[in-house]
DNA sequence: GCCGTCACG
DNA sequence: ACGTACGTGACGGCA
């Protein structure tokens, strides 16, 4: 009964296999921002071909000899070496280092491969002693680092771009990440470590950097031989994923990755170096009040319930919940009973300790997750948060954002807004905060090219009230905020492939109900049931589904007998191009509003990227020129059939906005 | 290392 | 009759 299975009888007309999918879904139409790299793209033709069937079989090639590997230790070989690589003018780089954080790293060698099976090791520090003088070193690879007539492959790119510019290094030739070609061939590969794609593609075992150093020593302590074979072992073997990868990413993907992947990993970079400021002396503050109100409630709910336990577990609130209280559980996990939110606002109508849960939930989430866990992030020696933004992350295209995730910062209750207040500019700065709104639905109007949610759009209309003026069949002024909110419910719904079940829980209506406005929803807007029967009949023919760029996604299970098995594929199929469209909708606005920062040679930097919304530091004098480029960059970076709009706000937190 | 839970878009 | 909204990351509890 989900949406997509009604709609399995009604057989959309010509569907061919060409004809079933809006031609721009596929190729990627509307003129890209950035164009200094040369590109060849060709539409995909077999989507199959781009993603090895299976492992590299090793019996069958030579990809898993181990190679020739030579250890650089004067001056002048370092010249040779150099020399080649401007010969070769393509070649594989990485650094070992002494911290994984790339803010406090040191380099400790470098290597270089231009050919598969051979590559060198270039050592700083081995066994603990000074092999090469690092000044020197420097002064030599800068003369290939900062090349513009030659191209960087790396593993990981931003990963050693962020320890040069560290070092006093400015990398301008990085061309091909080893690490994002394959997560864009294949996105649903389990990681994108070096080691596991070497096995994957190459059926090569490379040494694990935890087989050579132990936990307590650091790369520099290791000796120089077996340093220098690990090392060099790195460079070949991206060469060598660079060989393979290269005709598999220019085969479809060449625009989406040269000119948008790889000029986003600068731009990842320097946001990552940049950072944010927080007061640390806020959410301090923070953390103590909540402390105060989290053993309140505690001792409230244990004298309620007559015995000390501890409310973090989900076993001995069951306990208690269940056993002790008798209420009735409301719905099963894995192990037991439910007791999440929707669980204790039921279980709430009948007894007061429900309540309390929910509230010391919400206090213990805001004070472990954040109020405690943030401080502990911010660097010595910026006073910023550096967050580290994955761009393989993701099966749509979106980013995520790790350690800490500045993704998911509270906003949407007023204590929970206490923790974006403490993000804030820096001294003689404001936060610009530009929203696109609606931006799903709106891909959703250009991919169905559904007149009514493109006539809402066009003329400004809210859509929610559009919706609920064509399901409850008013007048748009005449919606009242519950059929509002009802609709905006539904919008959302239809997005994510929700079922009337899911409605009428979410709407606390009838399930009757619930399946009637669904379906007066798709009888309203036809062409959005045409779009999810024809998007997953291509995942049904082609196996994957594709964003505006050209993104693919795999859609496993998608032919599968198995009913709950299939609706999910569908879900995911159709939601896809909708969240992945959006998201190359804001990767390409970065790249474009970087551009313009650099030549109009504006100071403003953007420090955080939340899906939909790009947040700048502003210098005071370049508010109002940054308020009107952003906003302009972000609506006409690519053309829809419907306008995307874009909210533009200033404030002196983050907080502050929306 | 998995589970349940919950923060965001 | 069945299961039931997409995409993430982090935390505490527990085995």
């Amino acid at each position: 009964n989900s949406l997509f299975s009604e709609t399995e009888d009604s057989s959309p007309e010509g569907s061919g296999p060409e004809a079933n999918n809006s031609p721009d879904s596929k190729t990627g139409k509307g003129k890209l921002p950035v164009d200094h790299l040369p590109s060849d793209d060709k539409d995909p033709v077999d989507l199959s071909a781009a993603v090895p069937v299976s492992k590299a079989d090793p019996a069958e090639n030579n990809l898993n000899k181990k190679g020739e590997y030579e250890t650089v230790l004067t001056y002048e070989d370092l010249d040779r070496w150099i020399e080649l690589v401007k010969k070769e003018k393509i070649f594989a780089f990485d650094i070992e280092t002494d911290n994984l954080d790339t803010i406090k790293a040191n380099p400790v060698g470098f290597s270089i491969s231009v050919k598969s099976g051979t590559a060198c090791y270039i050592p700083l520090i081995a066994g603990g002693e000074e092999i090469l003088s690092a000044a020197i070193v420097k002064n030599k690879l800068k003369k290939i680092i900062e090349d513009k007539d030659l191209k960087l492959v790396g593993q990981n790119i931003k990963y050693d771009y962020k320890v040069l510019r560290m070092w006093g290094l400015n990398p301008s030739n990085i061309w091909f990440d080893t690490m994002i070609a394959a997560w864009l061939v294949n996105s649903r590969i389990s990681s994108y470590s070096m080691d596991n794609l070497a096995e994957y593609y190459l059926g090569y075992k490379t040494v694990h950097f935890s087989d050579i150093v132990p936990k307590d020593k650091l790369f520099q302590d290791i000796d120089l031989d077996t340093a220098s074979f690990y090392a060099a072992e790195d460079a070949d073997i991206t060469f060598r994923l660079y060989e393979i990868l290269r005709p598999l990413v220019e085969t479809g993907h060449s625009d989406l990755f040269y000119k948008t992947e790889m000029p986003l990993v600068y731009i990842l970079s320097e946001m990552e170096l940049e950072g944010v400021r927080v007061r640390k002396e806020s959410l301090d503050a923070l953390s103590r009040d909540l402390e105060k109100s989290i053993d309140e409630i505690t001792e409230e709910v244990h004298k309620l319930c007559g015995k000390e336990f501890n409310i973090s577990s989900t076993k001995q609130l069951q306990e208690v919940l269940f056993t002790d209280r008798k209420l009735k559980p409301v719905k099963k996990t894995k192990t037991g009973f439910s007791t999440d939110n929707t669980v204790l606002e039921i279980l709430a109508n009948e007894d007061p300790v429900p309540a309390l849960v929910l509230k010391y939930r919400v206090l213990a989430k805001l004070k472990s997750t954040y109020s405690d866990a943030l401080p502990k992030l911010i660097q010595g020696t910026t006073s910023r948060i550096h967050t580290t933004y994955r761009q393989t992350g993701t099966q749509t295209g979106r980013l995520s954002s790790t350690n800490p995730n500045l993704q998911n910062i509270p906003i949407k209750d007023e204590e929970g807004r206490k923790i974006r207040k403490a993000f804030v500019p820096s001294g003689g700065k404001v936060f610009l905060s530009a929203d696109y709104s609606q931006i799903e639905l709106v891909v959703l109007a250009h991919l169905s090219e559904d007149p009514g949610l493109i006539k809402a759009f066009t003329e400004g209309i809210d859509v929610h009230r559009m919706t609920g003026s064509l399901i409850f069949q008013v007048a748009p002024e005449e919606v009242t905020s519950e059929q509002r909110r009802i609709a905006k419910t539904i919008n959302f719904g239809v997005m994510y492939g929700m079922s009337g079940f899911r409605l009428s829980r979410e709407l606390k209506i009838p399930r009757k109900q619930a399946d009637e406005f669904i379906n007066s929803y798709f009888e309203r807007y036809a062409n959005i049931r045409k779009f999810i029967d024809t998007t997953v009949q291509h995942a049904e023919e082609c196996g994957s589904v594709s964003t505006i760029l050209g993104r693919e996604r795999y859609i496993d299970g998608i032919n599968s007998s198995n009913k709950n098995v299939k609706n999910g594929a569908e879900r995911i199929a159709v939601n896809t191009p909708i969240q992945g469209s959006a998201a190359d909708i804001v990767k390409l606005a970065m790249l474009t509003i970087d551009g313009k920062l650099k030549s109009e040679n504006l100071k403003s930097k953007l420090v955080l990227q939340v899906h939909d919304e790009l947040i700048y530091e502003v210098p005071f004098a370049e508010i109002d020129r940054m308020k009107s480029l952003v906003k302009f960059e972000m609506e006409n970076v690519f053309k829809l059939k419907t306008p995307l709009r874009v909210s533009i706000e200033t404030g002196e937190s983050w907080g502050e906005m929306h």
